[in-house]
DNA sequence: ACAAAAGTGTTGTGCGTACACCCATGC
DNA sequence: GCATGGGTGTACGCACAACACTTTTGT
């Protein structure tokens, strides 16, 4: 450990997390006002600064479980923004990330205590310096990967309904799905398995549980196996004169 | 601008590059030795530290300028890596990004002067710090990328062969497709404009040259549809008993 | 004339899509 | 008994995969 690059700039690093929820049949954001100078009082992202002592997904998740109270949080990191004025404040570099929380888990107590507000993604206010690329690019991102990878449970309660399921990919794709074809695709994956409980608060026939088999998903990975859950057909280049 | 953050931490932050090149039928990599302490002379990416007064992009650009003496680069960002040891001299976050460029048009002499050798994708000797798992990741994400959007020509010179695109994917994805398919899929995009010329370097018919229409792309792209080179069958989960 | 790579069409089938009715229950 | 949301099966068409022979030309 040493002096090796004592000529070089050394900048500050933000972290910055977009939360995202699924609840009453909408995508949402958990957002803030925030608390300091510069922009004091206006929308935000969750964040905070980089510590010398932590890795950046650490710090990711020191900034959640301060928010939030909640580890063990489905997180990834979405992008850097780095433009030299992007904080009018001081030159600072932005890692952002993405995590999917179970609202229904949450602490919504601790989450408005922070000043915190759980808001549709159709509605997402302006927010401080580039959080709404951002937020936007975080959005794009989510709807790309929930095709490829089973992440849409993150959104859910350990057990969930398929009504509920499809709500979901609905809510982020933002489109009806057929209520048999949706089914039909994501019970042939055989990672669902049923329970013998039924939901009943939303229907009077009830609808049965389901939980999302982790284990077989892994099995299936390491063999090479794929998930995938296609809802929209891609409209494709095609010169069909 | 003023002292906002001053209680906070600050960090050096690297902007490491992994350039991708196609050449002799082969998906290749511009790599070095490393110049400077710690780990002199070990087999590295070309990498730098961000300046205050350029963005993240900017200074990735002046890096690949500094090794390869091109501008107008493809390159996109590929992720950040920031744990805390993962240089062993000083705490560095390293924003990774990559580029692909045509070899052909590149001015090799001047990637020699730096020290900078191509080497095949499937012989990446063993990198400083974590630089590998850039590379594979960075590989990666090329992979999928290529399906969505039409790149791969940007590792191709203007004027290209189909059989050298063909061969361009088949060393990407480390498969061998079939002609017949290949051409049918890729030209019913109509993106491809035949040239009346041939290249007969590598034939004694010679192939038609083609040059991609980045005009008609862009059309389509602003009218919603997608470029979609799928090349290899996914292996989906599903329990077919 | 022959070697070496470029170029070209057709057929079968599996997958996705579209679509309508019965079921269970609470009130 | 009726209203509300849950649950189920099939038929059609298209898009993808598999596949083999002809063309050109340099030597």
């Amino acid at each position: 450990m040493g002096a090796f690059y004592q000529d070089e700039d050394r900048h500050y690093v933000a972290l910055d997390c977009i939360i995202f929820g699924f609840d009453a049949g909408e995508l949402k954001l958990l957002l803030l006002k925030r608390k300091f100078e510069p922009a004091k009082g206006e929308w935000s992202l969750m964040g905070g600064f980089l510590k010398n002592y932590e890795s950046l997904d650490e710090g990711a998740r020191r900034i959640l479980l301060q928010l939030t109270g909640l580890t063990n949080i489905y997180m990834e990191q979405l992008q850097s923004y780095g433009d030299v004025n992007r904080d009018p404040g001081e030159r600072t570099i932005s890692i952002a990330f993405y995590a999917l929380i179970k609202v229904d888990e949450n602490d919504r107590k601790l989450a408005e205590a922070h000043g915190a507000h759980w808001i549709s993604i159709n509605k997402v206010p302006t927010l401080i310096f580039d959080h709404n690329k951002m937020v936007e690019k975080a959005l794009k991102t989510l709807r790309n990967k929930i095709v490829t990878k089973p992440i849409g449970f993150e959104l859910l309660s350990e057990k969930f309904t398929l009504p509920q399921l499809q709500s979901l990919y609905e809510a982020i794709n933002q489109e009806q799905l057929d209520k048999r074809n949706f089914r039909k695709r994501i019970l042939e994956t055989g990672l669902l398995d049923k329970m013998d409980e039924k939901e009943k608060g939303s229907s009077k026939k009830g609808a049965f549980y389901y939980m999302f088999n982790k284990e077989k998903y892994r099995m299936f990975a390491e063999m090479g196996f794929h998930f995938q859950m296609k809802v929209k057909k891609d409209a494709l280049i095609k010169m069909n004169t």
